[in-house]
DNA sequence: TGCCCGATTAACT
DNA sequence: GTTAATCGGGCAA
């Protein structure tokens, strides 16, 4: 697909996307596409952090490794995760509110042949299935912390028609486990973990 | 300063 | 099911 149809068929998430509510924006990314250098895919799992969030990074003010989370939305946050993996996060709300939403997994459409080499797997379902592994697949380290969302490398595109969304319980944390603050696409075989049936 | 632990993953038994 | 890899933040002393 040209770039020029794709434009048309997709708009571009802008800053002001990211100024509302984390809980808000979290489930408005479900579906969306993020890409960069050209790869990536479909977003299909999220979880929502808020500042006033104990299991937030932000809760405890700010440091050096977060200090980004207290800039303005529309940026990306980019973490060291058990002294390994990265993790990305796009910060939302008024600047200083602290809040952003963790990528956790996403539906690989574009760039797949880097994205395997970058992961060394060719396992499809297993590329981006996880934090760690976004950011494995799609090249993303510290160097890409404090980048803006709306300018490459990234490319957000909202997504097209209507999504069946699911919420549960946030995954690997120990504080405010009960928050059903993690969003993800109902019935994707690319969630790194899939929801409790509902009841 | 020293110690413990975490928004994880992959390779084990 | 269990565990190693590996490092910065938070807290005690």
């Amino acid at each position: 697909m040209s770039r020029l149809t794709r434009d048309r068929l997709h708009k571009r998430l802008a800053k002001a996307f990211f100024r509302r509510s984390v809980h808000d924006v979290a489930p408005d990314l479900i579906g969306a596409t993020l890409l960069f250098n050209g790869a990536g895919g479909r977003i299909v799992e999220v979880e929502a952090y808020h500042h006033t969030d104990p299991a937030a990074h932000s809760y405890r003010g700010a440091t050096d490794r977060n200090a980004v989370m207290f800039g303005p939305p529309g940026y990306a946050y980019v973490y060291r995760s058990y002294g390994i993996h990265w993790c990305l996060n796009f910060v939302c709300e008024p600047k200083g509110s602290a809040s952003a939403v963790l990528i956790r997994a996403i539906e690989p459409t574009a760039g797949l042949a880097a994205m395997r080499r970058r992961r060394g797997t060719s396992e499809e379902r297993l590329l981006c299935s996880g934090p760690g592994r976004v950011c494995a697949a799609l090249g993303i380290t510290s160097v890409h912390n404090g980048l803006a969302l709306d300018a490459p490398p990234f490319e957000l595109l909202a997504r097209t028609g209507s999504v069946e969304i699911v919420a549960g319980p946030r995954i690997g944390i120990t504080k405010a486990v009960e928050k059903p603050w993690r969003y993800g696409l109902k019935g994707s075989r690319f969630l790194s973990k899939p929801f409790a049936a509902a009841v």
